[in-house]
RNA sequence: GGUCCCAUCGUCUAGCCAGGUCUAGGACAGGUGCCUCUCACGCACCAGACAGGGGUUCGAAUCCCCUUGGGACUACCA
């Protein structure tokens, strides 16, 4: 049988990490197995679905390579992929409901809904629709529906228990009478999740639903509508959900949640698309880089471990500066230029610069602070220096410095090597520490006390700019009266 | 409150299903050192965990039970 996964995100937000996190899971199993893909939105909530959610999700998920076989962008043989532009079928579904018994009309307004709620905590009683409507005449009911504003809910056969296999847990068990008569069809005539997944999940020939663990609570409902409808339902794996540092659901307040973020930021995408899937799996026992390709071929779902990850950014930095690294010199040009993070550069220019950087960067969005001295006279930072040269004698670093400054011109375009014998004798003829002439230097050609090594800077910035920055930092050093 | 899920170093995890090879392995972060003109990279080393208690067994991180802790759900949101 055809493997058929299917995201199903809903267009109420910037696209989510958790939403790449179980796509990547769901478009790498269907790849395995060569079968397909499918992105479903589910934008039944119209209060909040918002179009350009939708084009931002699509577009989020090509960044990271991930693109569906089937979905609103590209259609497909069950199109439409829209839940909101499958109205009709979800109406004829619940009509079958309704005239099965399985389902029935509540007429309950929400004041009366929220009053009851109120009555169960207070009574600490289990909370969940009281059945009112249920008692209704059938008949009668479908009389009141031709003008009256309604809902249609799932009739629950409240005795016994529900279960069902989770792929990465084994069996749940259920009990029915923790199950509320979900509502259906919703009084505006679009459905709920429950009812829009598993109709659109049937019809569209989902094999295998991997989602977000918190769904786990709500599967009897979907299996008793499965039932309702004399389907088989698909197999359930629920995979678990990011965490925050206090191990509560991932939420924007305490993470960035934005793949937006995540792309402005200068992570690659497939350092991102490592670091997911080590948030509860790996190939190998030791394993913990490896690309998609990889990732693909040894994808196990029920290998996924079960525990909450925490999700820690820390180890991403780590991940991207090591797919950083292993970017061609080629490669990584046209990333910086392409990801608007080195304005003003050329791929051809930076071709020539990177490799002083490659092995300094984390995000990309580093690399247009780190290589500003490049490009303008950064301002020397004096607290970098200043600790640096505490025993040396200003004047002897500013006179050493102004000596460095006439060396480095006249033996611009020389090797690094003799250039360095050069400023290392220099040094020792003032009696100044190697450290602190080669820092003095440093601050005054590149701003910081911490950058690429310096001649090879030189000679980028050029020997007549940097022997005047370093003339300026001297004559700062030692004020002329 | 009720229901369900989860539980190995600070974090991500291997090991658990098929108990012994585990004085529990790796990675990130942290510490120390090497390299070195700084930072970074790289390399070496150090520190650091089976939540607790019962059971089963010759033997338990691994199986069972209880406790504790954490999480999710409990909407005409998904």
């Amino acid at each position: 049988m055809t493997v058929v996964t299917r995201v199903a995100p809903s267009p109420t937000g910037d696209p989510h990490v958790g939403t790449a996190y179980v796509s990547l899971f769901n478009w790498a199993w269907a790849k395995r197995n060569g079968g397909r893909f499918i992105l479903r939105i589910e934008d039944t909530d119209r209060a909040r679905s918002r179009p350009e959610h939708e084009v931002q999700i699509l577009e989020a998920l090509a960044w990271l390579g991930i693109v569906p076989d089937e979905s609103p962008a590209v259609g497909g043989p069950y199109a439409p992929y829209r839940q909101s532009e499958r109205g009709a079928l979800y109406a004829e579904h619940a009509q079958r409901l309704l005239a099965s018994g399985r389902a029935y009309r509540c007429f309950c307004t929400s004041e009366r809904l929220a009053a009851l709620r109120e009555e169960q905590k207070a009574a600490k009683a289990d909370l969940g629709y009281d059945g009112l409507c249920r008692a209704l005449d059938p008949a009668e009911a479908e009389r009141r529906a031709a003008s009256e504003e309604h809902v249609v809910r799932l009739a629950v056969d409240k005795a016994g228990t529900t279960r069902f296999i989770d792929l990465l847990r084994g069996e749940i068990v259920i009990e029915n009478r923790t199950v509320d008569d979900q509502v259906l069809l919703k009084s505006d005539g679009m459905p709920t999740y429950h009812m829009a997944n598993v109709v659109d999940d049937h019809l569209m020939g989902v094999t295998i639903i991997m989602r977000a663990e918190e769904w786990i609570p709500s599967v009897p409902k979907h299996v008793m509508l499965y039932d309702a409808f004399g389907w088989t339902p698909p197999t359930f794996a629920h995979v678990p959900l990011l965490r925050n540092a206090d191990k509560s659901k991932i939420s924007k307040r305490k993470n960035p949640t934005s793949l937006l973020w995540y792309r402005e930021q200068g992570y690659l995408p497939e350092a991102l698309l490592n670091f997911l899937a080590l948030q509860g799996w790996r190939p190998d026992g030791d394993v913990e880089l490896f690309d998609v390709d990889t990732f693909v071929e040894r994808f196990e779902p029920s290998r996924i471990s079960t525990g909450g990850p925490v999700f820690d950014l820390t180890k991403l930095d780590w991940v991207n500066g090591e797919k950083i690294r292993a970017l061609a010199p080629g490669e990584l040009a046209r990333r910086l230029v392409s990801g608007g993070f080195a304005a003003g550069w050329t791929e051809e220019r930076l071709l020539a610069v990177l490799p002083l950087f490659r092995e300094r960067l984390v995000r990309l969005s580093d690399f247009a602070d780190q290589a500003r001295y490049l490009r303008e006279a950064v301002e020397p930072c004096l607290d970098d220096l200043l600790p640096k040269i505490k025993k040396e004698d200003p004047g002897v670093v500013a006179a050493a410095l102004a000596e460095a400054a006439d060396l480095l011109e006249a033996r611009a375009g020389q090797a690094d090597e003799p250039r360095e014998e050069a400023l290392r004798a220099l040094a020792a003829s003032r009696g100044l520490k190697v450290g602190s002439l080669f820092m003095g230097l440093r601050v005054a050609v590149t701003g910081r006390g911490a950058s690429p090594p310096l001649l090879p800077s030189i000679d980028l910035v050029g020997a007549a700019e940097s022997a005047r920055r370093v003339r300026e930092l001297a004559a700062r050093l030692v004020p002329a009266c």
